[in-house]
DNA sequence: CTCCAATGTTTACGACGTAAACATAGGTCG
DNA sequence: CGACCTATGTTTACGTCGTAAACATTGGAG
């Protein structure tokens, strides 16, 4: 029984997808624990019986956008051919999906506290960060890369890619289309793959 | 008459200054209006002879964080010989500033809505922006920078400067110290220029 | 079939943002 | 010098929120 019956099913479930829906909407300020269980058809206090507090829901929300977004850069590295090619493909994709949902990105770096208290987000973002670092190694290998540590330069590309992603998706750029940012996040790419080399 | 009258003297100042002290102890989040009230010693409906609503408040302290910013930035810059060293020396105080005070370097740059609503804290921010281009005009007049665009080469160097201090400052690197995010960034700003020549 | 643990609901509380009605005081004009 | 007007604070009030506690329902294990 699903839907209708005293039960919901998988209630859960249905409250992060909630949850996501509304931030994208509102935003993160906006984002109320009430509207979420509203959008369920359940009962304000029903949350509570699957996280512990309304910073427990966010980051089970943030924990699904590392995933997507670890998904999505694993999914456009694939497509390219050299190693150089794939980690610019990567970057470029983490900077499209800045753009596609600004504030569930936003979220995904709002909560400082993650770290601590919400290990499962964390574990999710070390994932999505991993997965970085191993197609800088791929270029280092393949002497596209100088020979500084890996983690060094996985932080830096990091780095480059992350400003370019907060920035634009907060309009903080002048840049009015997409494409034109993302060719931009490309532009600035391939300069830092330049110096590192 | 200051202090303890029925009228305050600069009662604006005092909850911009409350405010900020606020966001650096209990971030953005625990950051409310009434307790900025409280902690200048006044109703909590006193505010709004001096701000239409939190949102406006905020927007001040951001505007505040900018001017700051700016300043530092421009400091560290003019101690600095060549061109391409003040760069340098400008973004690496755009880092130390995020990892000095964290909440406030997010409250800056968190409210999206700023640019229409809250014009003088958009104005503040345009401001430091400016000084960054023109740093970066000064190293393409001295042949530091190969001669793309001022406002590409401009806005390269602002995200990649923007990134260390977000993932910094936010702990998402797991660099312990100040001194150890201080000398990454200076490593990531060297390999940047280096590929932008 | 019964009963229990899991999962929802109701009710309640204090804090918050904000609006409206009210109070005071300090500078302006007679 | 004194009355008043407008700036700036205060009080009171309302609806919403996060959260806790007490209560209700139900699907499945014995």
């Amino acid at each position: 029984m699903a839907h209708d019956s005293y039960h919901h099913g998988d209630l859960r479930a249905a409250l992060v997808a909630a949850g996501l829906e509304l931030i994208r909407e509102v935003g993160a300020e906006g984002f109320t624990l009430r509207e979420v269980a509203r959008r369920s058809n359940v009962s304000h206090a029903a949350p509570y019986r699957h996280f512990r507090d309304k910073s427990e829901l966010t980051a089970a929300i943030a924990e699904e956008g590392f995933t997507l977004l670890a998904a999505e850069m694993r999914r456009a590295a694939k497509a390219a051919g050299t190693p150089r090619q794939r980690l610019v493909r990567a970057g470029r994709a983490y900077v499209h999906f800045a753009l596609r949902r600004p504030e569930h990105f936003k979220v995904m770096f709002a909560a400082r506290l993650d770290a601590e208290r919400h290990p499962a987000a964390r574990r999710a973002a070390d994932d999505a960060f991993a997965g970085l670092v191993s197609l800088v190694v791929a270029c280092q290998e393949a002497k596209q890369l100088r020979d500084l540590p890996r983690l060094t330069v996985a932080r830096i590309a990091w780095a480059q890619v992350h400003g370019i992603a907060t920035l634009a998706s907060g309009g903080q750029f002048q840049l009015q289309t997409r494409a034109a940012v993302l060719a931009f996040a490309e532009q600035a790419m391939e300069s830092l793959i330049e110096g590192l080399r």
